[in-house]
DNA sequence: TCAATGATTATTGTCGACAATGATGCCGAG
DNA sequence: CTCGGCATCATTGTCGACAATAATCATTGA
């Protein structure tokens, strides 16, 4: 939603950041792979200058993960990261739902309202669609962390944990198997918003995530039940 | 309370790194002052390779603010920011006593109650000290984000925030107002985890957290009664 | 005297080459 | 046939130099 035509405006090594994130998250650099150097250079079109720098960000974004004289590779979530990355996010997200409901102006209350009525109508005519709850989900989310106010927040949720939680879906084609009941949740955390309760606000996004937490829990248990 | 002999395992720019970042948190080099790469190379006796490398990790963790083609200067904290973070620091660690409180071990539980131990006889001792405030604070909340056995959520924390407040300690050479009561909040914590009350830990904690929050704020009211 | 414009200069961005380290594969001994 | 040591190789780490950009300062005109 950033990088459209500024491709021309900022440094090679933001450019290439941009581009090989994209590329990491989008899965088409699958993740385990181990990433050479001199190739990303070449095939990026730039020096190794450059490139380093763009990898040393994407490091401290847990997007690689380095090993010094050995070399990167991209980092591959197992199902115990992704658990710990959802009590991350129903922290900072319940958090996110109380500021927003304190601290959105009426105009971003009422563009959150239409994007919630957009994705039902979307729900009703395609009910199983995979797009709408890869992306979907994630813009109601990624509004309500806007009208927190909190750039610090905001940097941390959106600047940081999301990538890998997108990377998350590419890499396992997830689609949530419960999108009416994420899709009512997401009316009453709106409707909290739209009344200015901070505390129920909070309390439903915390609940919400919780529960998304929980069917990702389950699912692996159905898919292994023999695991430790 | 890493980087102790290790200085000649890493790479360079991870050298580079880890001073850099001490000397700015401590203030060594001011909030707001430009560097220069060319300076700060020779400085540490490296090339400007690694040093930028560095640089961009710093500016990651937002203790750096470049603008490209101009400059790297050292980021200076307003209120604002201070305010936002602990907003952000009341999400993550409310979380971080829940988790505490249902993962620690006792032996951790043990040592979380004797380091409080300590803290309350030094505080006996010597009432309105400095460094137990600023240092001995910060490892009672460390203590138990470690607790909490979530590997991303200490990264966030101990990683990302709590350079950016220990900055902020130094730069106003901040003390607590109120160690005592301060003190009795960490023992209530402790308290209940000791007791795995979950829901308890979360509640005090966020109350201890948002109290300084508005401790802050208050006193920086009675520093400016005109301001907007 | 002040402001605008141009040249100068210092700083950042980028690159290619060299050094150092770890991995790979070969060879020989047991 | 297997295992261990050694040499070769590829890859990463580091460096110095060159190019590009923006800030600074001087100069000139009003």
């Amino acid at each position: 939603m950033t990088h459209a035509l500024d491709d021309n405006v900022r440094t090679l090594a933001d450019r290439v950041f941009a581009r090989l994130q994209d590329d990491i998250v989008r899965g088409v650099i699958a993740p385990g792979t181990k990433v050479s150097e001199t190739d990303l250079a070449s095939r990026y079109g730039v020096s190794r200058g450059p490139l380093r720098e763009a990898l040393r960000r994407l490091e401290s974004r847990k997007l690689l993960e380095r090993v010094v004289h050995v070399g990167t590779r991209v980092t591959s979530l197992s199902f115990d990261d992704l658990i710990e990355i959802y009590y991350v996010r129903e922290a900072l997200e319940g958090m996110a739902a109380r500021l927003a409901a304190e601290n959105m102006s009426d105009e971003e209350v009422r563009g959150l309202t239409a994007l919630l009525g957009q994705h039902e109508q979307q729900q009703d005519l395609r009910e199983d669609t995979a797009y709408f709850q890869r992306e979907g989900d994630l813009d109601f989310h990624y509004r309500i962390i806007q009208g927190s106010h909190n750039a610090t927040l905001i940097q941390m949720l959106v600047g940081g944990l999301y990538h890998l939680v997108r990377m998350y879906r590419y890499q396992f084609s997830t689609v949530s198997n419960r999108p009416q009941k994420a899709l009512n949740e997401h009316r009453r955390i709106v409707e909290a918003i739209e009344a200015r309760d901070a505390d129920l606000a909070e309390l439903l996004m915390r609940r919400h995530i919780s529960r998304a937490r929980e069917n990702i829990e389950q699912q692996a248990k159905r898919r292994e039940p023999d695991a430790v």
